[in-house]
RNA sequence: GGGAGUAUAGCUCAGCUGGGAGAGCGUCUGCCUUACAAGCAGGAUGUCACAGGUUCGAGCCCUGUUACUCCCACCA
C-alpha cells in the first residue's frame, strides 16, 4: 500500500484494465467446480456466431450477464458462466465462400467438401479466438476452462443423441413438403429463417382457355412463372359463376398441358377472380389442395431458381427473366387480361435477403406439436419466467401456432445428418455412430449429404455444454441454469427451441429466468448494420473510454426489454462518472493515514458521518433489491446518484475541514468513514464497473485478495440513522439557500461574509458551523437565539429550522428584498393552502395511509413556521 | 388479420406495488475553491399524446381515440 497516494491524476482505464483481467483469470476467480456446500448460479452465454466480430448488441448481452454473474459470485453463490461460440451454419459458410470468391476466385465446389471445410475451420479458429478476446476485453467473467463450440465433440455427441432419440420416437421424420428455399444459399430454410417484407408487386390476370370451347377462365396470380407447374384451377363449390365449369378441362397457355377445374372450399369467392391456379409444388396452400384432390406435383424450377424443362422454351431462364418473357408472350397471344398493382408479403432469406421460393422438397422435419405442449406448460406454470413478463406472450403466440420444423440444410458447414441410406436395399438407418454397411442387408451405405439447421445444436446448448447426454456431476449440479440473457429477436430461433429441447431430453426447463433485452440502435434510432455503416465497434469504445464506461452506458438509460440508442455523448458521460469515482478515490487516498478498513465507534461519528453511512446503507438495500428483480439500470443509476451527489458533492466537501485540520480529534473518524463507505460502494458497483472498482479497492485498506471474490455488502439495520439524516437535511437546506442567495446577488465566491443563524435548534446548526466556512463562503458563523442586534442591511433567508442573516451592506436593495420576500410569502401560502385543503378533505384523512397524512401535517407545520418568519421579516423591512 | 410496444424538459430517456414529476446531454449565470474544467455552485424549461372513468388522490390502474414502431400470419 506504499503507493497508495500515488495513483494517477486522471482516470486512464487502459493502464489497468488488461492487467487486472489477466490477474483475475490467473487466480482462477471465474472458474467454478461442483461444490455441494454452495448454491450454484449458472448462466450459459448465447454463443456469438463465428462469422466475424462482436458488435454492440453482443456487448450489451455480455455486460448484462456479467453484472448478474459477478453479483451472484460476490453473494457467495457458486457462479458459473459458460462461454462459447456458435458455428452459425449458413452465415459462416456464406462468409467463407465470399472470402474464397473474392480472394481466389473459387467456389466451394472447386475445393470440394473436405478442403472447403478445412477452410471454414481455419476461419472459425481465427474469428472464434478474436471473439473470445473481445469478450475478455469487456470484462466478462466467464469460466474459460469450459469454453465450448457448437460443433465440438461434446456438442456433436449431444446433437446425434437428440436426432436419434427424436427419430426413434417418430418426432423426426423425412418427407416431401413445401419448404422455404433460398436460391442463393441453395438450401432449405425453416419458417423462422424467413423474413417477410411487404413489396409492391403485381396481380397478373391471365386467361386459361376451356378445352374444346371458346370459353376461358381468368385467374389472378402474383407469381405467373409458376403456372408451368399448375395441375388444376380451383373455384369455390358455392360459386354460382363457375359451377358449370367444375370438372371441365383447361388448356394451360404457352405449354398446352391440360388441367382440370376443381372445386375446393379453400377458394375465396370474393378475392381476385374467384379462380385460383393450383400449383402444388410451389405453394403451401396449393400443396394442401393438391393432396385433397390427388393432383400431380410439378416442380418447375431448379435449385438456383432458374426454370427447368417443364417451363418449355423458358427453360434455363431465371425466375424473374422468365416472368417477364412469358408475360410478354401471353400478352401477344391475347391471354393477358390486365395487370393490377398489388402489395404483398414476400419471404426473404434472413441471411442473404434473396426472395425465397416456396418449393416442394424432401427434407427432414421435427414434429412440433408434441414438443410444443410441454414447452407451453412450462412457461404457463412459471418453471421458466420471462423478464419482462410480456415476452412470454410473444413466446406463447409462437409456440401455440408453430409448424413442423424443417431441420435439414443443403450446406456443408454444420452437423452432418446422422442418416445413412443403403445403396442396396434402400433402407434408411439413423445412427449415433457412423456406419459403413447396412445392418439389414450388409450393403454399402451412404450418409445423408445434408447438415442440420444451426439452431438444432444451439437448442441443446444449456445442457450439451454441461456434459449431456452423459450423466455428469456438472450437469447434475449446475443444471438447470439460472438465467438466460438474450435479445427479443431470437426468442423464436433459440429460446423456444431450447425450452422444448430441454424438456424433452432432460425433463427440466433449461433456465429459471429468461432476461430479455432490446436492440442497440444508433443515435437516430436505426438498427446498426454493415450496409448502413452505422455500427460502432465496442473495442474502439473500450480503447477510448474504457470497458467500464462502455458497460455503464449499456446498463443504463433504458427500461428492460426496450431498445436503446447508443451515442458518444452517453459514453462520455459514463467516462466522466468513472473519472469522478477516480478522483474521489484519489482524494480519499491522499488524506489517509489509516491502514484498517472499519467503522469507528459510534461515539466518534459526527452528524455528516452518520448521514453518509445511513445513506450508503439505504442504497445498499435498494441496489440489492433492484438487482434481485433484474432492474439493473435502476440499481446502477442509484449508485451513480449516491456516489456523485451524496458522497462527492456533499460528504467529501463536508469532511474536508476535519481532514485538513491535523489537530481535529474527529479527523481519524472521517478517514475511517471515507474508507468504509468508498470501499463498500466500490463493491456495490463492482458488477457494473469491474475494473475501476477493483483498482480502487486494491488501493484502499482492505482484506482479501480481490474485490471479485469479496462479499457483496448487505443492508445493516444498525447503520440506519434516520434522525441524523433528517438533521443533516436541515443543514444542507441552509447551505443551499445561502449559496442560492449569494448567487442571486452576484456575490463572488471569493467574497466572504458573516453568517448569523437564528435557530432554536442550536445543537444541530452549531455542530456544523465549520461547513459554512468552506461551503457558504462565510468568514464567521454565529448561532443566535434571536435576531436582536442584526444589522438592517442583512439579507434574510428563511429555511426549515432556522432563519439566516447575512450582512451585505450596500449590496442590499430594500425594494428588491421586499419583492423577494413577498414572492416567498406567496409561494408558502399556496403550499399551505394545498396542504390544508388536503387535510380538510374528509376522504383523504379517513382513507389515506397514516404515513402520508403525517407527512402532509409535517409539511404544513414546516411551511407555517417559515411563513411566520417571512411575514416578520417583511414587517421589519417595511418599518425601516 | 392477430399480438406487443412507445408517446414525460430543446434532445435521449428513467420513473419499482397509485401519495403533487427526475437524470444525462444541451442551454443560461458565476467560478481554474489545494480530488476532479472529464469539474464546482446557482438557474430556466413539463396541460406526463388526447377524451372519459375508477379513487380521498392518477404520469402510473380501467375504457376509448390518435400517432409512430416492432413481431407474427399459407388470401392466390
Amino acid at each position: 500500500m506504499e503507493d497508495n497516494k500515488n495513483i494517477a491524476k486522471t482516470y486512464n482505464p487502459s493502464e489497468f484494465e488488461d492487467k487486472l483481467y489477466k490477474n483475475w483469470v490467473e487466480k482462477g476467480y471465474f472458474h467454478a467446480e461442483v461444490d455441494p456446500d454452495k448454491e450454484p448460479f449458472t448462466i450459459v452465454i448465447p454463443p456469438p456466431n463465428v462469422t466475424g466480430q462482436l458488435h454492440m448488441g453482443h456487448a450489451l448481452d455480455e455486460t448484462l450477464q456479467d453484472i448478474l454473474i459477478r453479483y451472484k459470485r460476490m453473494q457467495g453463490y457458486n457462479a458459473l458462466w459458460i462461454p462459447g461460440t456458435d458455428h452459425a451454419g449458413i452465415a459462416t459458410q456464406i462468409k467463407v465462400e465470399e472470402n474464397l470468391r473474392v480472394n481466389e476466385g473459387l467456389t466451394r465446389y472447386d475445393l470440394g467438401r473436405e478442403a472447403f471445410l478445412d477452410r471454414v475451420w481455419d476461419w472459425k479458429k481465427h474469428f472464434g479466438d478474436r471473439i473470445i478476446n473481445q469478450l475478455k476485453k469487456i470484462g466478462s467473467s466467464c469460466d474459460w476452462d469450459r469454453e465450448r463450440f457448437t460443433m465440438d465433440e461434446g456438442c456433436s455427441k449431444a446433437v446425434r443423441e437428440v436426432f436419434v432419440n427424436l427419430y426413434n420416437k417418430g418426432l423426426i421424420y423425412q418427407g416431401s413438403r413445401i419448404i422455404n428455399w433460398c436460391p442463393h444459399c441453395i438450401t432449405a430454410l425453416s419458417d423462422a429463417e424467413v423474413e417477410h417484407e411487404e413489396q409492391a408487386g403485381h396481380f397478373w390476370h391471365i386467361k386459361y382457355p376451356v378445352k374444346d370451347s371458346d370459353e376461358f377462365v381468368t385467374i389472378a396470380t402474383t407469381r405467373p412463372e409458376t403456372m408451368f407447374g399448375d395441375t388444376a384451377v380451383a373455384v369455390n363449390p358455392e360459386d354460382e359463376r363457375y359451377k358449370e365449369l367444375v370438372g371441365k378441362m383447361l388448356v394451360l397457355p404457352l405449354v398446352g398441358r391440360e388441367i382440370p377445374v376443381i372445386a375446393d372450399e379453400y377458394v375465396d369467392k370474393e378475392f381476385g377472380t374467384g379462380c385460383v391456379k393450383i400449383t402444388p409444388a410451389h405453394d403451401p396452400n396449393d400443396f394442401e389442395v393438391g393432396m385433397r384432390h390427388n393432383l400431380e406435383q410439378i416442380k418447375v424450377m431448379n435449385d438456383d431458381a432458374t426454370m427447368n424443362s417443364y417451363a418449355g422454351k423458358y427453360e434455363g431462364m431465371d425466375r424473374y427473366e422468365c416472368r417477364k418473357a412469358m408475360i410478354a408472350d401471353l400478352e401477344s397471344e391475347g391471354l393477358l387480361v390486365k395487370i393490377e398493382d398489388h402489395a404483398h408479403n414476400v419471404g426473404t432469406c434472413y441471411r442473404c435477403g434473396t426472395t425465397v421460393e416456396p418449393i416442394i422438397s424432401k427434407q427432414w422435419f421435427v414434429k412440433m406439436k408434441p414438443l410444443a405442449e410441454p414447452a407451453i406448460k412450462a412457461v404457463k406454470d412459471g418453471d421458466t419466467q420471462f423478464v419482462p413478463e410480456r415476452f412470454s406472450k410473444t413466446y406463447m403466440n409462437w409456440m401455440e401456432n408453430v409448424f413442423d420444423w424443417c431441420i435439414s440444410r443443403q450446406l456443408w458447414w454444420g452437423h452432418r445428418i446422422p442418416a445413412f441410406y443403403c445403396q442396396d436395399c434402400g433402407e434408411t438407418i439413423v445412427s449415433k455412430e457412423d456406419i459403413t454397411v447396412c445392418p439389414h442387408c450388409g450393403g454399402k451405405v451412404k450418409q445423408d449429404e445434408d447438415v442440420l439447421d444451426t439452431w438444432f445444436s444451439s437448442a441443446l446448448w444449456p445442457f450439451s455444454t454441461l456434459g449431456w447426454p452423459d450423466k455428469t456431476a456438472d450437469l447434475d449440479y449446475f443444471y438447470p441454469t439460472s438465467v438466460l440473457v438474450t435479445g427479443y429477436d431470437i426468442i423464436f430461433f433459440w429460446v423456444s427451441r431450447m425450452i422444448f429441447s430441454a424438456l424433452e431430453h432432460t425433463g427440466k426447463a433449461p433456465f429459471k429466468h429468461v432476461f430479455i433485452h432490446g436492440l442497440v440502435r444508433d443515435s437516430q434510432g436505426r438498427k446498426m448494420s454493415k450496409s448502413l455503416g452505422n455500427g460502432i465497434d465496442p473495442l474502439e469504445i473500450i480503447d477510448k473510454y474504457g470497458a467500464d464506461a462502455l458497460r455503464f452506458t449499456l446498463a443504463t438509460g433504458n427500461a428492460p426489454g426496450n431498445d436503446m440508442r447508443f451515442y458518444m455523448e452517453r459514453v462520455e458521460a459514463s467516462r466522466n462518472f468513472a473519472n469522478k469515482i477516480w478522483n474521489a478515490s484519489r482524494f480519499t487516498l491522499m488524506n489517509l493515514d489509516i491502514t484498517e478498513n472499519k467503522l469507528p465507534d459510534a461515539a466518534e461519528l459526527q452528524l455528516e458521518d452518520k448521514w453518509i453511512i445511513s445513506r450508503y446503507n439505504a442504497v445498499c438495500r435498494e441496489v440489492t433489491e433492484n438487482l434481485d428483480k433484474f432492474e439493473l439500470g435502476v440499481a446502477v443509476s442509484k449508485l451513480y446518484d449516491f456516489i456523485w451527489d451524496n458522497f462527492c458533492d456533499w460528504y467529501i466537501e463536508l469532511v474536508k475541514p476535519r481532514l485538513f485540520d491535523k489537530e481535529n480529534p474527529t479527523a481519524k473518524a472521517a478517514q475511517y468513514v471515507l474508507t468504509y463507505v468508498l470501499s463498500n460502494t466500490m463493491k456495490l458497483l463492482h458488477p457494473f464497473m469491474p475494473f475501476i472498482t477493483e483498482e480502487i479497492w486494491q488501493h484502499l485498506p482492505h482484506e482479501g485478495e480481490s474485490i471479485v471474490i469479496s462479499d457483496y455488502p448487505k443492508y445493516n439495520p444498525e447503520l440506519d440513522f434516520p434522525e441524523d439524516e433528517k438533521n443533516m437535511e436541515l443543514i444542507m437546506g441552509a447551505i443551499s439557500a445561502i449559496r442560492n442567495r449569494r448567487s442571486e446577488m452576484n456575490v463572488p465566491p471569493s467574497k466572504k461574509a458573516k453568517v448569523i443563524i437564528v435557530t432554536d435548534k442550536a445543537e444541530i446548526f452549531e455542530k456544523c458551523t465549520a461547513f459554512f466556512e468552506k461551503l457558504a463562503s462565510a468568514s464567521e458563523t454565529v448561532i443566535a437565539q434571536d435576531k436582536s442586534g442584526i444589522d438592517a442591511n442583512a439579507v434574510n433567508i428563511v429555511v426549515d429550522g432556522a432563519e439566516i442573516f447575512i450582512p451585505m451592506g450596500e449590496l442590499v436593495d430594500k425594494e428588491k428584498e421586499l419583492e423577494r420576500l413577498n414572492s416567498e410569502k406567496k409561494h408558502l401560502e399556496s403550499e399551505i393552502k394545498r396542504v390544508e385543503g388536503k387535510l380538510a378533505n374528509q376522504g383523504f384523512v379517513s382513507k389515506a395511509p397514516q404515513k402520508v397524512i403525517d407527512e402532509e401535517k409535517e409539511k404544513g407545520r414546516k411551511y407555517s413556521e417559515m411563513l411566520e418568519k417571512v411575514l416578520e421579516s417583511i414587517k421589519g423591512l417595511e418599518n425601516m
